[in-house]
DNA sequence: ATGCCGATGTCCT
DNA sequence: GGACATCGGCATC
């Protein structure tokens, strides 16, 4: 059985730690009459106004990010390239803007309408690999940034589902080469060798 | 297997 | 005008 996870899990402080945590949950859509379902193995974390890779580095604040200022608990949907709809989580309480992107999801449920939206031909592991990708696979867009993850059509549970601590690994973020010394940071974690993994397969630094 | 390129909304200089 | 939390296609090794 799939328990939604509580406001209360999202308002914490820590974001790093609330990160490696979503690693194994469950993530659920119902973009039209059925429901999408994916287990996340790949996520990043980002660290509010200090950390440079963030749209909220400095306390910037525009139309687009106001969202992330919330208290935790809701959805982040920004276009990127003016193509992609990637989907974060916000975390922490209201002003401080943390968020974590889900960037790779094993698919549970809905993959033949997860195929109709993407356009692919067969379920292979590029279905949800990467965060564009895993976005238009469960059918989110902008429309939902802003929406409460303990919404209906959009949350994420807990299903029993244990990732064991020696599974998890960090690495440094991908495609944050503008962020200066930040680049280096290992907010990326995600499931050792899992085959829905984006980015570099080889070298993966250990947590 | 690796690399370049185009698509293109929002934000920044 | 340029950069960007990306992806797929086509060219080349």
């Amino acid at each position: 059985m799939r328990k939604k996870l509580s406001k209360d899990f999202y308002q914490r402080s820590d974001v790093l730690g609330i990160a490696r945590e979503l690693l194994g949950k469950v993530l659920v859509t119902k973009p039209g009459a059925v429901c999408c379902a994916g287990r996340i193995v790949e996520v990043e974390a980002y660290n509010g106004t200090a950390d440079r890779a963030s749209h909220a580095w400095g306390g910037r604040r525009t139309a687009r990010t106001e969202v992330m200022y919330a208290p935790g608990g809701v959805a982040y949907v920004y276009l990127c390239y003016g193509i992609h709809h990637l989907f974060n989580v916000v975390t922490n309480t209201a002003d401080i803007p943390h968020a974590i992107l889900i960037r790779a999801l094993e698919p549970l449920e809905g993959i033949e309408d997860m195929l109709l939206r993407t356009g692919k031909k067969k379920a292979d592991v590029n279905l949800t690999r990467g965060p564009g990708n895993a976005s238009k696979a469960m059918g989110i867009t902008t429309e939902l940034t802003g929406v409460s993850l303990d919404s209906n059509a959009l949350y994420i549970a807990e299903d029993g589902f244990r990732v064991a601590d020696s599974e998890i690994m960090a690495s440094p973020r991908i495609g944050v080469d503008y962020a200066g010394a930040d680049v280096l940071l290992p907010y990326r974690f995600f499931i050792q060798g899992h085959p829905n993994l984006s980015g570099a397969k080889s070298v993966n630094a250990l947590s």
